[in-house]
DNA sequence: TCCCAGTTGCGACTGTGTCGCATATATCTT
DNA sequence: AAGATATATGCGACACAGTCGCAACTGGGA
């Protein structure tokens, strides 16, 4: 789970997040139930980016019995409700985070790693791409994909370098 | 297949396109087989971005006992042999096109069409990304995703907008 | 407390891509 | 032209992410 790799963050930061989360869901009308909580929670507790895979292990871990599928019907309402965002990583696995801070992503093709990027740094493409093609750039729905600074240095030989506190 | 609605194109084009892949090929010492030359003629024959499941299809055609795993295989040698690129769209799944003429894409998430854009309107985030955070973008490995004009005008409900004429 | 639409658990299924292994063959060597 | 051999292939099994239908459950309004 990428959670283990995640930054240091405070508890009540994390249950901030997650009440705020769950005041939205209340006030949209729309249930509170064990397994969206348990999601939310696991949401709420990092600033890592978690797959589906992630996100239904990290839950199993509160609520045993809810089901995988569970879990993805509920990150995509989630998703709809707009309390949470996806984003397609190069090999095609979305992960999830709660929209509090949008921000784009660039994902380093060796080391997976991911870099979140504001989303200004995109505002110039996304202009070009309207006046030009007419095209409304969702901006962060996928991930730039390339090499880090790290991977481009040593890219040679070896495995992809791996460190702690990076998330993956 | 998505050739079917490829933007018409002369065969001598798509022949010279072939013999000039399988020069390389034969450059760069690989064998030339029946399975690399029927993918090369399915990618030849198109400017449309072919999956790798609309080129096992196209290559049975042609080569009835090619298995799909050697379609995957072959690919993905062409990929490293630089003679073919492939792009990851939103919901995952890789598209492939020869390096011909390197650009980057733009996808609708609502009728999934592919827009090629040039490279050169990724520049300024290039070097940005470069710059900032160190990070070296392959641009046109992952397609931008958004909604396409048609799309963002009539948002509303209903089918996505189907017309010829246009990559899938 | 009752009711019922919204949710869930479950298992089966689809689609995309990968792997191991025995066989075939493109190309090099002689 | 024939032989040797590393490369590529065919095949089936597998892995993984995500989806679907359906019966059963339950959160929250009446």
């Amino acid at each position: 789970m990428a959670a283990a790799r995640t930054p240091p963050k405070t508890q009540t930061q994390g249950a901030e997040r997650l009440s705020a989360a769950v005041g939205e869901l209340r006030a949209q009308g729309t249930r509170i139930t064990d397994a969206r909580v348990a999601i939310l929670e696991a949401l709420s507790a990092t600033d890592a980016h978690l797959s589906a895979d992630d996100i239904a292990h990290a839950v199993n871990g509160l609520q045993p019995r809810v089901h995988r599928a569970t879990v993805y019907r509920t990150l995509e309402s989630l998703v709809t409700a707009g309390l949470v965002a996806h984003t397609h990583l190069g090999h095609g696995n979305a992960v999830y985070h709660l929209t509090t801070v949008p921000h784009a992503h660039c994902q380093c093709q060796r080391c997976e790693t991911i870099i979140d990027v504001p989303r200004t740094l995109l505002r110039g493409v996304s202009s070009r791409l309207l006046e030009d093609y007419g095209f409304n750039l969702d901006t962060g729905h996928s991930a730039l994909l390339g090499l880090c600074k790290r991977c481009a240095e040593v890219r040679d030989v070896g495995a992809p370098p791996r460190e702690v506190g990076e998330t993956r």
